[in-house]
DNA sequence: ACTTATTCCTGCGTGC
DNA sequence: TGCACGCAGGAATAAG
């Protein structure tokens, strides 16, 4: 379940030791992850450059010096462990990546998926705008252009409801199950709402309260329910200040009536219906 | 050109 | 104790 706050963890924990590393090898014990790893991976690798990664979505992208991506998605259940010291593989371990930083230390980067929901991609980074994965991708919600504008212009002819629409990778990118429902509940908006029959104020919260949930989430290192660590292996504290999500019967922390839980297109949705219109 | 359903996968909780 | 089953959901892809 790692979302736009738990990625964000992880490329922060990254970006620690990821200042011009370089790869000492790689080793991929198992390729069938979503799409099967390149075969030359290991290969392209070895002896490159890392740089400081970056986030886009729910996607992770490490920057090479020779110009090209190493791009990481965690899916719905994978992790990065940044190990010091000897590390025996264990399983789930599918992609191992032992580097030396620039202050001669040296660390594994260990990719753990047990569901292999997730991908490893490296590409030329002349590709990123069109790479299959990201050229879809809408807005990054945490950024300056996520505004009333852009969401009325990506609502015009759709009629989906809205937590289906801020769940969509290519209208906000980043929001996933868990986060949808929180944001509506501090928005105040019925999930079910159609997205075309929200008036300006409403886009507005729902704005505000994206940009607020997920700046908190971040702050205490994302959101941990079964999978998600840090990469120093520390938990995601956010699980705790959840409002909604997974509370169906607990009382609203608003207004103290019981949470419903309900299905959206097959994915558990919790709201109050008292606070939420 | 849409929207909706299906598909992939493993771990965990539940019921018999 | 063990087995069958349902559920968890990111997101491309197939089907409608």
């Amino acid at each position: 379940m790692p979302e736009l706050p738990e990625v964000e963890t992880v490329c922060l924990a990254l970006s620690k030791i990821l200042n011009n590393s370089r790869v000492n090898n790689v080793k991929i014990t198992r390729k069938d992850l979503r799409w099967n790893i390149k075969e030359n991976l290991e290969t392209c690798l070895k002896e490159k450059i890392l740089k400081k990664p970056f986030r886009r979505g729910k996607y992770i992208l490490i920057p090479t010096s020779e110009k090209h991506i190493l791009l990481i998605h965690l899916g719905m259940s994978g992790t990065i462990k940044i190990i010091s010291g000897e590390y025996n593989i264990s399983k789930h371990d599918h992609v191992k990546i032992n580097i030396e930083t620039k202050e001669n230390k040296f660390f594994s980067l260990v990719y753990n998926d047990p569901r292999r929901f997730g991908y490893v991609d490296f590409f030329h980074v002349n590709r990123i705008e069109n790479h299959f994965l990201l050229k879809k991708l809408g807005v990054e919600p945490l950024q300056n252009d996520f505004t009333i504008h852009y969401l009325q212009k990506k609502i015009s002819k759709k009629s989906k409801c809205v937590k289906n629409f801020i769940m969509d990778q290519s209208i906000i990118a980043g929001i996933g199950n868990i986060y949808a429902s929180e944001i509506l509940h501090r928005a105040n908006i019925n999930p079910l709402r159609a997205v075309n029959n929200l008036n300006t104020e409403q886009l507005k919260s729902i704005i505000e309260a994206t940009k607020f949930i997920l700046k908190k989430s971040i702050k205490v290192g994302g959101t941990t329910i079964k999978n998600h660590m840090q990469p120093d292996g520390k938990l995601g504290y956010f699980a705790q200040k959840l409002q909604v999500y997974g509370k169906n019967k607990h009382n609203c922390n608003k207004c103290n009536n019981i949470i419903t839980q309900i299905n959206i297109s097959n994915r558990s949705t919790y709201f109050c219906n008292n606070c939420q219109k």
